[in-house]
DNA sequence: AACAAAATTGTACGGGCATATAATTTTTTG
DNA sequence: CAAAAAATTATATGCCCGTACAATTTTGTT
């Protein structure tokens, strides 16, 4: 009847793909998440993703180049959902001052702002020197984000203050997840009001004004 | 003639070492120190340290209880250094403003402030979820630094103010680093200016004067 | 010089891991 | 209902690494 499909399709490289292998990727991929959550990076084995999505130990290569492309799937979902959540959150802002906050509690989620989150992300950072791929996906987060906090402050706000303003922000919003790896970090509320009221402090009252429209 | 020394000492474990003991363990420490910053924590490999040191394979065990104690013993003693040459500048300040200075320069040494030498610490810091005694030295690192800051601030302001501008400090220190080995982090000059600049900003005009002396 | 102790070497063992592959089961198709 | 294609399993292979250890060389002592 359909003249189209397996045939077109001799490998796994092809367009069309079965919703199956869709399915099964993204089982993986949620595993080793699961996986990588708990042991961190040196602990995220091929053995222990298969196991922890219930299939056998070979099914990784099936589905998948190999181990290093699972995880780089995982690190480019998560990213994405994170973007997501913020533009999300910046759609719903209707002031500037809004649109500050949409950022920052954005790049803190609630239940995700933990030691071991931030440990398996500060893993991924430190494996990105030797990776180029993970250093690419890093660049590409670092320029949304700053992208975001730009639009924040364009047209109120001369662009060298701008962009200084972003790298204290950025650079807390890091610190404060590395400190958090480490346990040394405020909770989520608090993280959030200091990068605030840095931010308040940093501005003229002028300027202030400004952003509340 | 002495009565003392070969006998006393059946087992490394004993008190009194001979010379080329801690110079072969010195050698050991430096020649996993360069390893490290080329191959990054996953790297570091007890053959490579070994030919690093122009030793054999074996040497390694003689000297260390195992890989684990080089690496441990090499972090420690990065951190000494960190904080003696901190202290060094804390002892030539002046002011409180000085002594400011002197600890914010003193976490962004010159030829240190590197893309490899932040991943080789972040990667560390990763290490230390699943290592307690990694947690340990982070823990002893981070509390050096609060009661640094502490004592900059120690009696011009009230406590919790002097606490939550550690947190902003601290918190910039490091996300700089950390963006550093993201390689999206400002010169040295740049970073200490823009932790300056931020410290300004959150002190009134009167808590500024109050650290001139 | 001779002997003992220390230092150093080279190697071999064992374990864990990523990946490949043949065999088997399940699903799809004509 | 076959027969083929896809999916899945189980296993094996090869590699790298940390460590232990016997053999050898160097050093120190009387």
């Amino acid at each position: 009847m359909l003249d189209t499909p397996k045939t077109m399709r001799p490998n796994r490289t092809g367009p069309k793909r079965t919703r199956i292998e869709d399915l099964r990727r993204a089982e993986l991929i949620a595993a080793a998440h699961r996986v990588f959550m708990v042991y961190g990076l040196t602990g995220l084995t091929t053995a222990r993703i298969c196991a922890e999505a219930g299939m056998s130990p070979g099914i990784l290569a099936y589905y998948f180049k190999g181990k290093e492309d699972v995880l780089f799937a995982m690190v480019r979902l998560n990213n994405r959902l994170l973007m997501e959540d913020v533009v999300t959150r910046l759609n719903a802002a209707r002031t500037r001052w809004e649109r500050l906050l949409a950022i920052v509690e954005g790049n803190f989620p609630e239940p995700v702002y933990t030691p071991t989150v931030a440990n398996a992300w500060l893993s991924v950072v430190a494996a990105s020197a030797t990776t180029p791929r993970y250093a690419q996906l890093q660049r590409l987060f670092y320029r949304r984000l700053r992208s975001n906090l730009a639009s924040v402050f364009a047209g109120t706000l001369p662009p060298d203050r701008t962009e200084s303003l972003a790298q204290v922000i950025s650079g807390l919003i890091d610190g404060l997840w590395l400190q958090k790896a480490a346990q040394q970090a405020p909770g989520r509320n608090a993280a959030v009001a200091l990068i605030l009221d840095t931010v308040t402090a940093l501005l003229t009252k002028d300027e202030r004004l400004r952003l509340q429209s």
